[in-house]
DNA sequence: TCTGGGGTCCTAGGACCC
DNA sequence: TCTGGGGTCCTAGGACCC
């Protein structure tokens, strides 16, 4: 049976999440930050209205932010977790099998629906059941393969005539949408490969279905001849229930303020690794290998600029947050160079295995391979408890270069001090 | 003054081997 | 003077996604 996807996605997700909370707002332009309140990386639909772009940096914003009186928001990741987890949790009951694609969308595998119901009516019911039970409000996107169902999802989200849904299982329809759809907004097509195409003269979303998928090939690679294929309904980009096992783990921030001592870099980096660690165990895997990374501003002008990071391998696989520590000051010793401003650092872990299939050297103890893993359990399960927070000292007690977040909204789902209150 | 963070996949080219 | 062919593995860089 041929398949067929749809995609759930949720409407301006970020910016939606913080209004659920703030009736007051509904009608107000919001706009959340990244990390340090540095860049838009979500906006309400008053706010795209205005014309104000995606990943602009808020201090060329000002001027608007003030002219029209847009509310600014950091990022409150445990909200927008906690949400997205409600609205999968919901799709799961919906669907047979659900992928889910990000923090704000997923994919149901809609296969052999249209037997019992039509896919537009079971795309409504989903729509009505999110929309009334979490209060985020979704567009529902329908087609034989994902590209086509990610299209479908733009017009359901573009075309208020559609009222959220959209059914592409249509030919003539795919056909007739393709032709309104430019070339750059289809799934898989950037930047780069979109300017090269309009170059080429495949400016829309149906000249590319059209164009011969071996030239394609020629010309870009495997990938963009997989979207040409595609959009003629033919499904090459499969569905993937459970989630991929991760093959790298990172973890990197911007500094709230330049770091120029090494102290400070030590405990930012010593963070990152216990952080990094947690992850790798919750992933349930044993890394090999450790990087360290430092780097001053790209942008600033009128300074020296430095950027270096070096990489280790571990005598043996570890989740062990002490041996990462260990091998990740010494890399950092090693790449450290004094009187520059750093402005961003960060720890990457890759070569996985799984726990229990590496044959370990025959210099450490079964025992204390036992012990370091009780360690970490424990450490693991305090600080998810809630009901404290252990840490290595060296990352430092006070740190004075944690990440700016001057606009964030209260822990509304995870804490009960901050929980709505009702008059 | 102030520009995010975390991922994946593909390809080309070099090193090395027989 | 003549200067192969085929394969693997690794890495860096590019491109994309949310």
């Amino acid at each position: 049976m041929k398949p067929i996807f749809a995609l759930v996605d949720c409407n301006n997700f970020y910016a939606s999440c913080e209004k659920l909370f703030r009736p007051d707002l509904t009608h107000v332009p919001v706009v959340v930050l990244s990390n340090n309140d540095g860049c838009v990386v979500a906006r309400s639909k008053e706010v795209k209205a205005l014309g104000i772009k995606m990943g602009g940096p808020v201090f060329k914003l000002k001027d608007e932010i003030a002219k029209y009186g847009i509310v600014c928001f950091s990022s409150n990741y445990a909200l927008y977790a906690d949400l997205s987890n409600r609205i999968m949790t919901l799709l799961e009951e919906e669907a047979p099998r659900l992928e889910i694609y990000s923090i704000d969308e997923a994919f149901m595998d809609l296969t052999g629906v249209d037997s019992v119901v039509d896919f537009e009516s079971f795309g409504r019911s989903v729509k009505h059941k999110i929309d009334t039970w979490v209060g985020i409000h979704v567009c529902v996107g329908i087609a034989p393969s994902k590209t086509l169902a990610k299209l479908a999802n733009h017009a359901a989200k573009k075309y208020k005539g559609t009222k959220g849904v959209v059914d592409l299982t249509n030919r003539e329809r795919q056909r007739r949408l393709m032709a309104l759809v430019e070339v750059g907004d289809v799934w898989g097509i950037g930047r780069r490969i979109s300017e090269k195409l309009i170059a080429m003269g495949i400016k829309t979303a149906l000249d590319l279905a059209d164009a011969d998928p071996k030239s394609i090939r020629l010309k870009f690679s495997v990938v963009v001849e997989r979207t040409v294929r595609e959009l003629n309904g033919v499904s090459c980009i499969g569905f993937e229930e459970a989630a991929p096992t991760k093959k790298q783990i990172i973890c990197s921030r911007s500094f709230g303020e330049r770091i120029l001592e090494k102290q400070l870099m030590r405990e930012a980096i010593c963070k990152y690794v216990t952080r990094a660690a947690e992850k790798l165990r919750g992933e349930k895997r044993l890394t090999k290998s450790v990087s360290v990374f430092i780097r001053t501003s790209p942008f600033s002008k009128g300074e020296p600029h430095y950027s270096n990071s070096m990489a280790t391998e571990l005598p043996n696989p570890t989740d062990d947050t002490r041996d990462l520590l260990e091998v990740a000051e010494v890399l950092l010793d090693r790449i450290w160079r004094p009187g520059h401003r750093y402005a961003k650092a960060g720890v990457m872990l890759m070569d996985f295995y799984e726990q229990g299939t590496y044959q370990c050297d025959m210099f450490r103890s079964h025992e204390g391979k036992k012990k370091s893993k009780e360690l970490m359990s424990v450490v693991d399960k305090i600080n998810h408890s809630g009901l404290g927070n252990v840490f290595f000292a060296a990352q430092g007690v006070t740190p004075q270069w944690s990440m700016k977040r001057e606009h964030l909204s209260p822990a509304y789902t995870t804490r009960w001090s901050d929980l709505k209150v009702v008059r």
